[in-house]
Parts: structure tokens; sequence; C-alpha cells
DNA sequence: GGAGTTCTCTGACTAGAGTCAGAGAGTGGA
DNA sequence: TCCACTCTCTGACTCTAGTCAGAGAACTCC
């Protein structure tokens, strides 16, 4: 990271909080609040309870409270308890709601609109073509990768959508029964370790780590949701298995692949594997893939 | 401008308002108001007069005396009156504002460094040339332009760079008195007018256009600033004046032009004008361009 | 020298955006 | 049934970021 990317990034926030910053206080401030817009639009059109609203903003209870009370005296929300549990209290947009919301949605598109106006059409195409790319990559970024137990609720929504890829994928469906599965510990410490990969706290993506004492430590259950592929979360995964195989002392990474899965081959030729001979019989691969890591034995 | 534009711009406004934003408040934030630490921004290094942060800053008089006042207790500004007119006082940042001021600057580098942190090199590069990209045209976009009389104070500090760049340029030099120059009254209505472009407020660019009776409409002196070339400001300059010719019932621009001007030679092949023959003895011009145009006189 | 102007400052207010410490209703398990 | 805990709400504050209406000093022009 070097100066003259600092300075850019440093001139793009001045430039982009001035134009987004003064038109959004512009316009969708217009009238209402933002803490009350923010809350208008995090509701929805189903409806949410109190307590979600406020981890997805993460405000003060009371704070919010008081908002919602706001919106209820100007009749945009109603407010009722949960029927299974009269703690919780759920929100609802009424129909004045909806339109309040609607409303925010065209000045919202009214301020897009206003960025894009000055310009001519080839310096829009570019203008847009940018900021997906700025938009992509801030994104990318704000993933966090956290290691987990594989029973946690995240690794286990990150496993049953995996599963269910592969056996759409696979030419002859996949029955995790008769795949070489890891055995129950296979994947938590001292044995392995198992990673997610979270964006806004949402699971995104998982990978799992064999540090089998004795063999090579082995790549297992990669893999990433459709919507956040192309941010580089797969390579990240494999920069950071590779880390932690090589901290436990290991020098060889290796896993194996169905060849349903052109894009992660792809992604294991780009990050230095090799392919090499089968090192198992697992009946889905079609390819085993080796990488040699340099073993950093934590003192 | 289609929908997908303008979806794109609200994912980009959303995760970049996210991201900056509270890292924004985080990082800047830190110990002093928003408020104060602009003003300190804006005094800069030599000091400035009160009334030009106020103006700078769009803020209320009441509101910067009093923000003055906390940072003047806090021991990191003097403000005194400037001799020459007791009325204007001046601001200048201590030793101890000066240190503070060097702290916002490494919180901003802070910030930005840690935009780019969770990247890998290649990611970083790209980012970086996206904002680049987003900057460049969210500041194009940025840029007014207006109408002024040729004596106008930015007009002339815009012609007298223009004299300067060509007198840089052309290889025989340039002296304004050998030049075929529009008389006085030439760039102003009813027979002309002169544009400048303005970026905050600060002169960037100038066009001049003659209206002659029963002759074609000739652009004069157009002229962008360095560091604001490659926003597409010439091109604008051109649609414009070719719009308030048609306005006022023109069906031919013409423009001459010096060989030493590559850059602008090659803007009007591409913005449709056809070179001809010599239409005047312009000593300083080589080439001579044409383009009809679609006369529409006002009602 | 006086009138009108310019510039800065002070006092009095306002709204938004929160924080913090309970209070009270409701739930689940021993 | 009781106890601990969860969830939401209320009251009492705080801090920013302003706005508005003069007051008073300094300057300019006549």
């Amino acid at each position: 990271m070097d100066g003259t990317q600092i300075d850019q990034v440093r001139r793009f926030n001045r430039t982009v909080t001035e134009r987004v910053g003064v038109l959004h206080g512009h316009y969708l401030g217009r009238g209402r609040p933002v803490g009350e817009a923010r809350l208008l639009w995090e509701i929805g059109e189903q409806g949410q309870d109190v307590r979600r609203l406020r981890e997805r903003l993460g405000l003060d209870s009371g704070y919010v409270s008081r908002l919602l009370r706001s919106l209820e005296a100007d009749g945009l929300v109603t407010v009722e308890p949960r029927p299974r549990d009269r703690r919780v209290r759920t929100v609802r947009l009424t129909d004045a709601g909806r339109a309040e919301r609607a409303a925010l949605d065209r000045r919202s598109d009214e301020l897009a609109g206003s960025l894009l106006e000055p310009l001519n059409a080839a310096q829009r195409v570019r203008l847009v073509a940018a900021m997906a790319e700025v938009d992509r990559l801030l994104t990318a970024a704000t993933v966090a990768l956290d290691r987990v137990d594989p029973d946690h609720p995240d690794a286990q929504h990150c496993l049953r959508s995996y599963f269910t890829e592969l056996r759409e994928r696979f030419e002859t469906g996949f029955d995790p029964a008769r795949s070489l599965l890891p055995d129950a510990g296979g994947l938590r410490p001292p044995h392995g370790l198992f990673l997610v990969a979270r964006l806004h706290g949402e699971p995104v993506g998982c990978a799992g780590l064999k540090l089998p004492p004795g063999a090579p430590a082995e790549v297992k259950r990669m893999w990433v949701a459709p919507h956040t592929r192309g941010l580089g979360l797969g390579r990240r995964f494999l920069a950071e298995l590779e880390a932690r195989a090589a901290q436990h002392g290991f020098d060889v990474l290796r896993l194996d692949t169905n060849r349903a899965l052109g894009a992660a081959i792809g992604l294991y030729h780009s990050y230095g594997f090799q392919e090499v001979a089968a090192f198992n019989d697992e009946p889905y691969a079609h390819h085993w893939f080796e990488k040699r890591i340099t073993s950093v034995p934590s003192e």
C-alpha cells in the first residue's frame, strides 16, 4: 500500500462525501429525520421484530423505541407483540408508511439520477462501471473470516447450501453419505478447523481444514455463496487456510475436487496448486491437487 | 439514463456511505467535533480570514465564531485583527494547532489505509483505479458552465492563462496584438457571448462564441485548465456553444486553430467538425474547421 | 464629523441523534 | 411457584450542529 494509493483514496473520499453526502442529506432529509427514514426503510414490506431492527441499525433500544413512537404517531407503522412471545414486538408498515417509503425510494432514485445527469452517455457508462467496481471491492473488504465450530448455525447453513449445490452440479448428484467425510471432530481443534465468511453478519461462505497428524493438511468443503462470487473470497479462504496450516507446522496442503467445479479448479491452479495422482479414493473426486507451503511452527 | 444505472448508483451510495461514512465518523471524530476538525483543516498553514473560512465552509457567522472560541480555548489557534482593516480577523494555527492538524491528517491516512488493508495487491490496484475514475467523473459532473461578461475577473483569469499557454506552446510564441481578436464587444451580446467553467467556484476554463450577422458562428478562445483536462470539459463547451449558436439561428459553426494544439484538433474531429480551407487570415492558424448545426431559432 | 456598511461576536434557541439507568411485562426452567 | 432472564419502554441527560437577532467596533464616503 503506497502513498499514491492512500492519496487517491483520500481524494475519492472527499469527492464522494461531498457530492453524495450533500445530496443525501438534501434529498432524503426532506421533512423527516434521517433516523426515522432509515428505520422506515429497514422495516421492509413484511415487517420486522424490534430487536432485529435494533441489531441491523446498531442503535440503542431506547432510541429505537422513541423513533417507533414517532412513526406510530404519524400513522406510518403499527407495533404489536408477536403472538408466540409477547415480549418481542413486531413493526409493520401501514398503507401511509408504505407510501412514505415509496417516496423515499423515489428521492433516492432522483439523487442517483442527479449524479448522472450532467454527464453524457459515454461518461455515464464509465461512471457506473467504476462505481460497480468500487462497490464490489469495498464489499469484498467488508467480508470477515471467522473460525467457528462446524455445528454453529452459520456453518450449518453454509454446509447445507454447499451440499445442495453439489447435488445440482455433479453429473451423478451428490450424497454426503457416500463421500469421504471427515468424522464429527475432524474440522475442529486440535485436528482441524472451520471458517465462515460473513458479510454484514450473514454467512456467505465456508471452508474447512483437516490437520491430520503425520499427513498433509487438507482443504475440505470450501463454498462461496453465489451472490458473493467474484470478490476474491475463494482466494482469501485459501490464503487463510494456508497460513493456519503453516502455523501448525504443516508443509503440504492438498485437496480433491470434482470436474464439474470448473471455477474452483481454475482457482487452485492460479493459486499455485499442482495436480497430483489420487491420494484418496473419494468417489466424487476427479482431480487431486497439492501445494508445498512454508511451515511456520508457532513458538 | 436507465434503471440499471440508477440501481447501481444507489448500491454504490449505500456501500460507500456505509464503509467510508462509518470509518469517517469513527476516525476523524475521535475527541474533536467534525465542525472543529473541518475548520482546523481549512485554516491551513498560512492562516485565513474568518470571513473566507465562513464562505468556504458555508457556515453561519455566529457558529464559526463559537467554533473559533473553542479552538482558541484549546490553544490551537490565535485570532487577530488584520492590521489594514481591523474589522476583518485572521486566524492562524499555533504549534499545537499544527500538531492537531497533522494528527487529523494521519487519521485520514489510516482511514484510507483501512479501506485497502483487507485487499490483496491486485485488488488494491483495481480499487484505486476505479476510485480515480469515480472521482474524475463526479468532479466533471460538478463543473458548472456560466455565461459571464468577458471583463469579469474569472473570464480575465482564464484568458490570461490561455494566452500564457499559447505563448509557451506555439513554435512562434504568441502575441495577442498580432492575432485576429474579436473587438471588445465581440464576445458579449448581442453579437457573441463568453462562458466560464467553474469548479467549486474557481474558474477552470472558458470559451467564447462570435455571432456575426450574416456569417457563420465562430468558437474563440476555448481553454481548459490543465488540472481539469480529461473531464470532457472541451466537449461540453462545444456542445453548449453549438446549442447557443443554434438558438440564435446559426446553421454553421467554425473555428481556426494552431497545429501545436493536437488534443484540441483531435477533439474537433471527434466532435464532428470537418477541416475546410482557410476562411480568415489569422496568422497563428494552421487548420480551419467547420460544422453544420441544426438551427433552432427561438420563438 | 456623521451616516451607512461591513465584519465579528454574544445570547438565546432549536432539532437531531444518541446514551444510560431503571421499570415493568412476559417467558422458560428448576 | 419462583427466579433469572429477555425484551421493550420511559425519563432524564448529553453533545453536535446549527439558526436568528441584535450589539458594537471599525471602516468608507460624503
